[in-house]
DNA sequence: CCCGAATGAGACACTAACGTCTCATCGTAG
DNA sequence: CTACGATGAGACGTTAGTGTCTCATTCGGG
């Protein structure tokens, strides 16, 4: 009888994932339940929408604590960062351009939080040496969710192999499409 | 009194770009034109996006002409590319995102031309030995679409400067962020 | 200078989606 | 078994945006 919650946002950021417009009918369809059910759990699609929020940033601070980025070399905790991260690429990559939508006005704080969290990470690998210095941690940063959000939706799409996916972004991101020479 | 198609679609898309879910209306008031007129020469919102489209096609594909991609070394053709793009950047990070909205059904095929293109340039670029070949054409393509949206979102956002935006994309692009161990 | 074409403003009907409400049904705890 | 709480289905009014239309105004070419 007690609604599943979880699984309702997990269908939402599903259905979201591959169409932003969707309908709070089509959430409710696809969830399996009815649509008075949906908004008496969520009072509306900014309800919805801000849930997703938490649960998109949930997602990826537990993917953060799970790479232990600081364990190893920088190279080693962005590939297990990646890899961690890669169930949520969908979710987040949704909510990456539906942030472009509030006007700056408020967004979650959890985000600045994320996003000091993984600045600093490219930052510590400045320092020591693994990653240069002409591309401040800031592009760095936006570059990453660049790329999962570029990778979810290209396995969508079927340009790239789901399996590839970690292998794809992390080796773009860290050596780049240049070969290197004493190769 | 003829009016000025092109610069009522420049204004639409700068606007488009920066908030997607913009009204009729608020595109007819950022024209600087009534609303009547705009419906007059775009017959709908659809009608608008496909014009968008159209004008998206012209100028990444007037930025690949210009670019002479396969003079000189890939390199140089992928520094070229990019910044022949920068001005067309919002716009073409729009469209991608909107594109995403067709379910499948009928994108633009000049899509189809644009992306041959470019991946045909990586591929060329891998014969030549200058690009790796574990990361697909397919996917550099993407990446750089990704890449490109990504950049014009950070600019737009402050986040990185306006002058850095060909720098920041073909470094990361070709180069990654690992520091190279000769530097 | 004058006439026609294009424009801007606004009224209008229509639609899609939203949010609320009611009510019958169903599952489950007690 | 019973009663309560949650659900699903659907009706309802409301709102925002759309597309069409009219009409007065204005611009520009002849």
């Amino acid at each position: 009888m007690t609604l599943d919650r979880e699984q309702v946002l997990r269908s939402a950021a599903a259905l979201l994932t591959r169409r932003s417009t969707a309908t709070m009918d089509e959430v409710a369809k696809a969830a399996g339940i009815g649509r008075a059910t949906l908004h008496r759990h969520f009072a509306g699609r900014d309800a919805l929408v801000r849930a997703l929020e938490d649960l998109g940033i949930r997602e990826f601070e537990a993917a953060l604590d799970a790479a232990a980025l600081d364990e190893g070399s920088a190279e080693e905790g962005l590939r297990r960062l990646v890899a961690a991260v890669e169930p949520a690429a969908g979710l987040l990559s949704f909510l990456v351009t539906e942030n472009q939508l509030f006007e700056g006005d408020q967004v979650n704080e959890g985000w600045n939080r994320l996003d000091a969290r993984v600045s600093a990470f490219f930052r510590r690998g400045q320092e020591r040496g693994e990653f240069r210095i002409d591309l401040t941690p800031a592009w760095l940063t936006e570059a990453l969710y660049g790329l999962i959000g570029t990778g979810a939706w290209a396995v969508q799409a079927g340009r790239v192999a789901a399996q590839d996916f970690p292998y794809m972004i992390v080796e773009l991101l860290l050596g780049g499409a240049r070969r290197s020479v004493e190769k």
